[in-house]
DNA sequence: TATTGTTATACTCTATAACTATA
DNA sequence: TATAGTTATAGAGTATAACAATA
């Protein structure tokens, strides 16, 4: 990700643009930080937390396709990331009798405990970040994020937002 | 940016890995949409942008260590993006008589122009994308955005958020 | 010694497009 | 024809580290 701008304006949007800023430097900062700190304490990355984390919540599996939709990346770069959490033991490849396209993606046992340790971190580091801002005012931000996101799934494409 | 996760915990902060995958996920839905947008009508990318819009807000320039410390990159990247921005003539280079080592960094005249109409879709581009959320709502999530943004300057480092 | 900026390099992440195999 | 996944490739974006010039 990358960062804010201070620039101001002629058409009377300045706070679009203010508040854009101030979104996407707040991620920064934090994804910044989980980054760091998935690479030092666990050797791994975001996207392949973030892969990991999908199939954790799908204990059945999920399609390729599927993993390509959710994560908003093209099928070739999940071919990539799912050959590397295989070769480490962590995700396996399964066929469908009904399609033999099809792979349908798990996590291994190993794959599991993995992700359940680091998921653990991940969660702790997170609660350290926002905890010290007051329970109501992060509640009211998810609220108000969850209207932003609604209207950019209404808005833009077919992705999920 | 990357994504969001939708794993379940055991230990109560849950509501804190809701909050951060929807922040992530609006992010990047809309990071993309106006990387793709810079790249697709202006043939630049957001990097670039955003330094000429650091530069835009700072007529007597920049020194391209203050460039690094608020686009949160290492020195060596700025050398890169300073480069490619001098040769298409849209940024120069001076040289401080009071620290030989130092590069101020500035838009040209016709970097000027070109941020400003870059600036101009930037801005009308958020504001399609965030004006259709009720403005008090948006207000809100800009205050509240500011209450996780100052405890991230206060939390981690001495970076900027 | 510390700081500013440069250079060289390598890695992660991503998109595009051509491909194979199935449907 | 359309879809699932693979492969190859290119480029963006970034960090690390060694370096030169200057403070």
């Amino acid at each position: 990700m990358t960062n804010a701008t201070t620039f101001h304006s002629e058409q009377g949007h300045d706070s679009d643009v203010q508040l854009w800023t101030r979104m996407t430097s707040c991620c920064t900062v934090i994804e910044n930080e989980l980054r760091t700190r998935l690479r030092n304490e666990f050797g791994t990355t975001l996207p392949h937390f973030e892969m990991m984390a999908q199939l954790a919540g799908a204990p059945e599996g999920l399609k390729m396709s599927e993993l390509s939709r959710r994560m908003r990346v093209t099928n070739g770069n999940i071919t990539g990331i799912t050959d590397q959490l295989e070769k480490e033991g962590l995700v396996e490849r399964s066929k469908l009798a009904t399609d033999r396209r099809t792979s349908v993606i798990k996590l291994t046992i190993n794959g599991r405990q993995a992700f359940s340790r680091m998921s653990k971190a991940h969660e702790q580091w997170l609660h350290d970040i926002f905890s010290r801002s007051p329970q109501q005012k992060r509640s009211s931000l998810y609220k108000n994020l969850g209207v932003i996101k609604s209207m950019l799934k209404a808005q833009l494409h077919n992705k999920p937002a």
